[in-house]
DNA sequence: CGTAATGGATCTAAATCCATTACGGTGCATTAGT
């Protein structure tokens, strides 16, 4: 009875408590679904108005909403906003009182609490939010289950038993880049419940998209700098090392420019972000630090002084220019030399070693092992240890969300096997998508139509505006069923076993396997080999 | 994996070459010491 009243207020309440007019078809769609009780997947490349779609409906359903956000600062910039608007809210975090946010909750004078993955590892936060009786659960920048959960963040990765600890409440994952394979993470790692996944317009026409290959690093340099000072409007340089972030800026002679990167300073990021909120920069040369937050509509131009390791992180960090729709550009500077930092960057394999001792202590234990006591016998700390956790939970050794053994039937050595090959394909993955990082600076084709099926979106045609385009549109390079292997069909490969067709052409076909990731093959050479199902 | 910094050797003294080594991204929370 709440609920139907509840779906025609949508549109009242926007107004009413936040001022927004008109909800775009996407977001009112996602907020009918999560009223009525549904798990939604939303999709959004562009910026503003993904929040909308949980606090709008939060303010309708009894109960607490929970917000699980990657940031401290964007914890605190939700939170501000919010209490702007007149509604209670608290970020729960180390920069204050843990106990004296959530009595915000206890006493329902917070309908939104913000809360990072790692406060939510603790059992007694997670009691004390279970006992509010949270009506909503809203995961922000959903994709970082999948880009830190495997090893930079591992409690990510243990949000799914989270949610079903609070007794799971509709649960609306949001994030403005997500490929088929991502999307599918993150609805398997939340435990989200047969979900609507509502994905729209990755295309952003205004943008333009080009890359330039270099055999030298001088000239790489050179050439960038030259472009970056040579245009207008409001630029941020992407490079892939801290040196080179203050190395670039340093030479962006004329321009009010700063350089942003995880070793400067909080305060003199938190300046620097001010001032670019503010307009009162011209460039910003940082590493991927810089950017979740930012919602400034007239970036001009994003340049890239070096690939980063996924088209997912390429076209997250290009989206952040043009987002008032005029024309913008996104340029990558690239040399194949550059694959190999972020082939280091992707990390090493999981200790196969480490990995059989921890289940043999846990398994011989017999009961639910401290965690403490786990670290000193492995000697590794608390983010190793949980990333290891996680790969034997996966394995089916452990009961979820605890350090005890799941089956005595499973040996350690079993288990430790199977979390070795699940953190195998993790890696064979993620190489896979910087293969097609690297296809992506090398492709001949349109770069658009590459960027929009990698996501899934067939194109089928050229946009006539990047590089490669040379100006000609043309309108039906391929067709969705056009030949052997259409588009989004399923197949099946001797060796690499099921996947998805990303792109074809006529000559070969992209494939996203599960087991491998990203493969393209030469049609001449598929005989046999590849077969649709 | 690639690049930059460091160090040692070198036909006799300032600079160059080669081999070796170090380094590389993202943030939470917690704690020790002001």
């Amino acid at each position: 009875m709440r609920r139907a009243l509840a779906r025609f207020r949508l549109g009242s309440t926007a107004r009413r408590v936040f001022g927004w007019q008109g909800l775009r078809p996407g977001q009112k769609e996602a907020m009918r679904h999560l009223v009525a009780g549904r798990d939604v997947l939303l999709v959004m490349p562009t910026g503003g108005g993904k929040s909308a779609v949980y606090q709008v409906p939060a303010l309708l359903l009894d109960g607490p909403t929970v917000v699980v956000s990657p940031l401290i600062a964007l914890q605190r910039d939700q939170v501000m906003s919010l209490l702007k608007a007149g509604t209670g809210a608290v970020a729960v975090n180390s920069t204050q009182s843990v106990d004296k946010g959530l009595d915000q909750v206890t006493a329902g004078t917070a309908e939104f609490v913000f809360l990072s993955p790692e406060q939510l590892a603790k059992p007694e936060v997670v009691e004390r939010l279970a006992a509010a009786r949270p009506s909503l659960v809203a995961i922000d920048e959903a994709h970082c289950v999948s880009s830190w959960g495997h090893d930079f963040r591992p409690d990510y990765l243990r949000l799914g038993q989270v949610i079903e600890k609070l007794g799971h409440p509709p649960v609306v994952a949001l994030t403005a880049t997500a490929a088929p394979n991502v999307r599918a993470e993150i609805v398997r790692s939340l435990g989200l419940r047969d979900p609507v996944e509502i994905v729209r317009g990755f295309d952003r026409p205004n943008l333009t998209l080009s890359a330039r290959r270099f055999t030298s690093e001088d000239d790489r340099r050179r050439a960038l700098v030259e472009h970056a000072l040579a245009g207008e409007g409001l630029t941020l340089v992407y490079v892939p090392t801290r040196r080179d972030a203050e190395e670039y800026c340093a030479l962006m002679e004329g321009k009010r420019a700063e350089p942003y990167h995880a070793g400067l300073k909080t305060a003199d990021r938190n300046r620097t972000h001010a001032r670019f909120a503010a307009g009162e920069l011209d460039v910003v040369v940082a590493t991927s630090a810089f950017g979740m937050g930012i919602d400034r509509p007239d970036v001009r131009r994003v340049l890239h002084a070096g690939p980063p390791e996924s088209p997912d992180a390429y076209y997250q960090e290009i989206g952040r220019a043009g987002r008032d729709g005029r024309p913008a550009e996104a340029v990558l500077f690239y040399r194949p030399e550059d694959l190999g930092l972020r082939r280091f960057q992707a990390g090493g394999r999981a200790d196969p070693d480490l990995l059989l001792r921890m289940a043999v202590l846990i398994r011989e234990h017999g009961g639910v092992v401290p965690a403490g006591e786990l670290r000193d016998l492995l000697g590794v700390g608390t983010t190793r240890l949980t990333a290891l956790a996680n790969l034997l939970e996966r394995a089916g050794a452990l009961v979820p969300g605890e350090l005890r053994w799941a089956r005595r039937r499973l040996t350690a050595e079993r288990a430790a096997e199977r979390a070795v090959e699940l953190d195998e394909t993790r890696h064979r993955v993620d190489e896979s998508r910087l293969d097609m990082m690297r296809a992506y600076a090398e492709t001949t084709g349109c770069r658009r139509r590459f960027l929009l099926e990698y996501f899934g979106q067939p194109y089928g045609r050229s946009c006539g505006t990047c590089d490669t385009c040379h100006g000609v549109v043309q309108e039906a390079v391929q067709e969705v069923d056009d030949g052997p292997f259409p588009l989004q069909s399923k197949v099946e490969h001797t060796a690499w076993g099921a996947g998805t067709v990303m792109s074809a052409d006529p000559d070969r076909v992209t494939v996203l396997f599960d087991s491998v990731g990203y493969k393209t093959l030469a049609l001449a050479a598929v005989d046999g080999l590849l077969k649709k199902i």
